[in-house]
DNA sequence: CTAATGACGTCCG
DNA sequence: TCGGACGCCATTA
């Protein structure tokens, strides 16, 4: 089992529907700390694999792709253009435009 | 109990 | 506008 915010975490990033992408505060916010983006960084490299979790779709507050890494940044970004997203020559997402609003407001 | 982790967010010069 | 320092915090060791 997994602890409680952390499950609140997992729901959450599995709910972003294609072609749409959260940032960490907006999860972090929704799982009920909305300043806990860091433990959504902690969630992201520990289960995304073990658990279906659409990674790609997690980006930072300023709609770019927070990976460092070149392998997995190029793949991201193939995963989110091949599902409509849009990248700016700036690395960029449009927010405004491709951010998930899902209709739950945050608990706290 | 303390220390470390982490693909972040925000404030300030 | 930009980069760096600092804050943040659930979870694990």
């Amino acid at each position: 089992m997994l602890q409680p915010y952390t499950q609140r975490v997992v729901d959450i990033i599995k709910k972003i529907p294609e072609g749409k992408v959260m940032t960490y505060g907006q999860i972090a916010g929704l799982a009920g700390s909305s300043r806990g983006a860091r433990q959504v960084v902690r969630i992201l490299h520990s289960l995304s694999s073990a658990h279906q979790l659409p990674w790609h779709r997690v980006v930072n507050a300023k709609g770019e792709i927070a990976i460092q890494e070149d392998e997995s940044r190029m793949l991201q970004r193939h995963m989110l253009e091949a599902e409509g997203v849009y990248i700016g020559i700036n690395g960029m997402i449009d927010l405004e435009e491709y951010r998930h609003e899902p209709d739950i407001p945050p608990d706290r």
